[in-house]
DNA sequence: TTGTTGTAGTTAACGCGTTAATTACATGAG
DNA sequence: CTCATGTAATTAACGCGTTAACTACAACAA
């Protein structure tokens, strides 16, 4: 049967909670102007140091338009570099730069204490739990 | 400690679990020129009749400028019309009209197959266990 | 009545999601 | 080599999220 009220609602509930997780770093990356996909971003180039955009887009889950535009943002802040791959015209790798670094190092502490936070609010076995049902309902639709 | 791997983020996972879910209904709702938060709005006057702007943008989940272009869009189709509240010139009553009525009744069948195709697949306990961990996720952090 | 404060909606500006179309380059058949 | 096909990335168009500014109206005090 239909959902009776919205809050039991899958696409509202999972919608609802985003919100409220998200709530608690939007401040955080608002305050160094950067948007949570090109954060998203930063933080995959950091881990992997060169990408190619396609996996990078993947791997960042962002789509392929979007990631046009951010590269374009954060290449102009300097944060990172693009560069055509050789031997493939069409390839471009994305790759770290240092501002970028700096940004990644400035707010991972602030990052950490959030989710720690959260975790402990919530508790670390619920969490977990969470997370496994998410992550088995992913597996399941896509 | 941070999530290693972007699969065990919380917000990636619910990024991505609503994701899933939503490919679900994405092809109905395309396949009738509607908007996911269109068809909130309309679903909200539907059950409601009518409705103020604010608290439909509330129960709707939506803010309040997305609710303006919605509505644009909603009263330019006839699925629902706008008057001013009488005693009150600022406030805003939404109701909905025939056209609407005939488009929720025309989804609601599908909409029950995808529901239910996902309960079965995800199954009914696993499902309540998620919308509880959700609904409490949602009432810590808000 | 007039002026202040508060509230409901709207508008504006910017970025991302989504889909479709387009460009630039690579690859393989002939 | 040339042409058709395929692929990576970009661009375009439209709608929503988000924040801030603004308009219209209400309420209330002086």
């Amino acid at each position: 049967m239909l959902p009776e009220n919205t809050r039991r609602s899958l696409p509202m509930a999972l919608l609802h909670a985003r919100e409220a997780v998200m709530a608690r770093f939007r401040p955080m990356l608002a305050a160094h102007d950067v948007t949570e996909q090109q954060w998203r971003v930063l933080r995959v180039l950091s881990e992997a140091g060169s990408v190619e955009a396609t996996e990078l887009a993947d791997r960042a889950s962002v789509l392929p338009p979007s990631l046009t535009r951010i590269i374009k943002a954060l290449e102009g802040r300097k944060f990172i570099t693009r560069n055509k791959a050789e031997g493939d015209g069409r390839r471009v790798i994305l790759t770290i730069a240092p501002a970028g670094s700096t940004l990644i190092d400035a707010l991972s502490p602030e990052r950490l204490v959030i989710y720690r936070d959260i975790e402990q609010r919530y508790g670390h076995e619920r969490l977990e739990q969470l997370l496994d049902l998410l992550e088995s309902l992913i597996a399941g639709e896509s």
